[in-house]
DNA sequence: CGTCCGGTTGACAAACTTCAATGATCGTGG
DNA sequence: CCACGATCATTGAAGTTTGTCAACCGGACG
């Protein structure tokens, strides 16, 4: 990964201790509370990060695919902020952290990709809000698809056709939505030849259609008249 | 407010080119796509953050109270991601900010001061997060006046009685709910003795309340039930 | 003094949740 | 290999919350 190619290059003295960890589907791979001991990067399969309610429940708050960095949010108080389990077999890259400076000054150029994180954490941050603040389930489930879409294809994949990483549970809570809503959402969706979604396979039919539904802010009725018309 | 504040700002070195800029309501302190040249402090006043949909509505992203730090999430694309605007004459304390590495090797106090409260961002936004997932406008809207009170508790100011630093509309769009659904929810807490708002002047009679309320995940009927049975 | 703007209220429609039941798939042990 | 239970997903009907549309109120301000 470019990550532990850059760390490399610039102080040769100190080689990072970096080993490999793989999860199995459910497994932990940190809780709320636990001390910030490393920084994970990771490698395959798909996380899911969440937090408990007062009343119990759970929140998921993202999602997370090879390639994204977990745990950032543990800096600042030093443990771990967030829960964070496999949703699949994963295999994470771990780098000891010890410490902002420790790490700065040895290891510039994984002290700029983790400011460079940080800062994209912010700015995906800021899209899950506009994605939790569409009016209508079917515009958050458009634009999740979307994004998950987006995300194969930069990374190499049909954006056209893909697995689901996580099951419709965990969906429908991201979203804020029960499953029975986020089920019937895409049995419409399915209907109106936008998507064919079963099981954990997804396929976009109509892209373009899905992108202005996640875009607009008509009314879903309207919706539903404008997509007949076109029949 | 665990939402809105970052505590303890940080104090720049005496080298650096700093200055103060005052902003009356309305203004913009930066918009999407402005180049990033500097880091801003709130010194006094209030901002809200917030980006435009693709229906040309918009979406109120975070208020900012005295002690945030603006702008950090233009660090990654070297521009700015959201809005900025004054909610009241705001005062800004500007850091020239000429690239991570230049103020990273120059100040790693501020570099250091700069990862805390990205890291802290990332830590606030899941809380939002949990905010706009709470079940009913009720809960949601108890959560805000909470975050709000401890803001204003903790940096030395009546936790019961303070002024609410932005119109309604704002407060509706950032909690997702329609300014008529908000103007109903503080009714109904008005009615219920939980709180007394008249225009920017909020009074929490029942702080205890309220924090159930925005805890615990009953159905609102039931809380109405519980509340009448009270008195 | 009238107008504008922010806020409130009422009545109705839409979206979502809840409760309940059914169906499909998969891993596992007999 | 099949049966079984468990998990996951779907569907229907009824109830609740929220949005929408429209009217109204009152203070701020020119």
């Amino acid at each position: 990964m470019a990550l532990l190619a850059q760390t490399s290059a610039p102080r040769p003295p100190a080689q990072l201790n970096v080993w490999h960890q793989v999860y199995k589907r459910g497994e932990a791979l940190f809780r709320v509370g636990e001390p910030f001991r490393s920084i994970g990067i990771l490698r395959s399969g798909a996380v899911k990060t969440y937090l408990q309610r007062d009343d119990g429940s759970e929140q998921v708050l993202a999602f997370l695919l090879p390639g994204d960095i977990l745990g950032l949010d543990a800096i600042a108080a030093g443990q771990h902020m967030r829960n964070a389990v496999a949703l699949d077999t994963t295999s994470a890259c771990l780098v000891p952290y010890d410490g902002v400076d420790e790490i700065s000054n040895r290891f510039p150029a994984l002290r700029r990709e983790m400011m460079r994180q940080m800062s994209l954490g912010l700015v995906r941050d800021a899209q899950v809000h506009m994605l939790l603040t569409m009016r209508t389930a079917d515009q958050r489930l458009a634009a999740f698809l979307l994004d998950l879409s987006n995300w194969y294809r930069n990374h190499g994949f049909s954006a056209r056709e893909f697995q689901l990483p996580m099951p419709r549970a965990d969906i429908a809570n991201y979203l804020n939505i029960k499953p029975e809503t986020l089920s019937r959402a895409l049995t419409r969706m399915q209907n109106d030849g936008l998507i064919r979604a079963e099981r954990r396979r997804l396929l976009i039919l109509d892209p373009d259609a899905l992108r202005t539904m996640a875009g607009e802010s008509l009314p879903p009725e309207a919706w539903r008249a404008v997509r007949k018309q076109v029949q």
